[in-house]
DNA sequence: TCGACCCCTAAGCGCTTGCTCAGCGTCAGA
DNA sequence: TCTGACGCTGAGCAAGCGCTTAGGGGTCGA
């Protein structure tokens, strides 16, 4: 609940000129509540508070921001898990740490991680194919945390790569249903899920 | 793998006039590929051999196809969700078959599924009501028989509204993944989703 | 004081969208 | 043979779309 935020986690801080910033939080906004094909881009330039043809002077094309919006979301919340998969603890630490953030980003930044997680369909081929680059590392991470659990013998998990796949599964839909106005706050709903991945694995009560 | 669809389990058999169901389909496959907003009545049109005018002696408007397909697959997966639930058997039995039933419905219908799950925005205000009220009512079957399981001591669930609302979460992304090229089948991923359900309630070798 | 530069806007272009409408062919019943 | 209902099409309308362009108005160093 009271965790603060690091400034790591808030994706447009370093964004250069301001005015570009306030295009790209105000897509992320739009975005996420009507869908990429539903925005207008005369609706983006609204709410960054600027006219329609201010938008082109800082980004190519209406897909380059979502191409933005979806590059640095995906980097973000990959290094979050890549930094919980490489702390120190055993692998159900490991595993209950990388769902807790994880989650708790989706759950946070659930804006981010709808147009991140749910409009990868209106990109353009080649940033189509660069994203599901690190949508493969994503899993790759999963999947090793979880494979290091079996092999120590901690995990009793018949089917490593279906588990992995239903482990970010549960993380990813978080951002679907996730309401801000809701009794479960971020961090909640990452403790919740991080019990949950581990009665998956099998691993609940070890070491 | 090899088991035969009942009839029932097509949604769209018995809609009346050959064109109207002519189009239905093609707007779920429409709607599935590219979102409801990407599609143009022209590509419904199409795919179903006619004119694009001809979609409007069927349907007043493309919203209208939307809920239509909306509506028929909300109430199929509610039924095949309630039928699971009715069955004979422990808790853990009718948990693990209404998991089961319910994925295996949305690998092998995920075309239709994901129309279903993702698409609920574009709908119109008193559709959108309509359809979330059968949402919580799928909602009401699952917790009842994760609940029947905690109160005959054979499940261990802290918490049941977060353990429902995770299982179906889990149920429901598989619209958004499943691929019928991959590996695996409906039957197998239902399988495996049973598995781990069973799992996250505690309650996986009880009888 | 000046010109160069950067941001930005007003206006609008060409195109696509959801949807309409007059009319055509087909076929059952009289 | 005529008639009316039905299912459909070709053509097209108004509105809205992504994006462009010409030019205005600040803020700099010189």
């Amino acid at each position: 609940m009271g965790t603060e935020t690091q400034p790591s986690e808030q994706p447009w801080a370093d964004i250069a000129p301001d005015a570009a910033r306030r295009l790209v939080t105000a897509a992320v906004e739009a975005f996420a509540e009507r869908g990429y094909h539903a925005t207008t881009t005369r609706d983006i330039a609204g709410r960054a508070g600027m006219s329609p043809a201010a938008l082109y002077i800082h980004y190519k094309t209406k897909e380059e921001l979502l191409y933005k919006i979806s590059s640095v979301g995906h980097r973000l919340s990959l290094r979050i898990l890549q930094e919980a998969a490489a702390s120190d603890g055993s692998p159900a630490e490991r595993l209950a740490t990388a769902v807790r953030s994880f989650v708790s980003w989706h759950a946070e930044r659930h804006t981010t991680a709808r147009v991140v997680q749910y409009e990868l369909g209106a990109l353009g081929e080649e940033h189509y194919a660069e994203i599901v680059g690190l949508r493969r590392e994503v899993d790759t991470v999963m999947r090793s945390i979880i494979q290091d659990g079996v092999d120590a013998g901690d995990f009793d998990v018949p089917d490593v790569p279906g588990t992995t796949l239903a482990a970010l599964s549960l993380c990813i839909d978080v951002a679907r249903w996730f309401n801000p106005e809701g009794r479960r706050g971020p961090e909640d709903v990452g403790e919740l899920y991080a019990d949950l991945v581990l009665r998956m694995v099998g691993g609940a009560g070890k070491p």
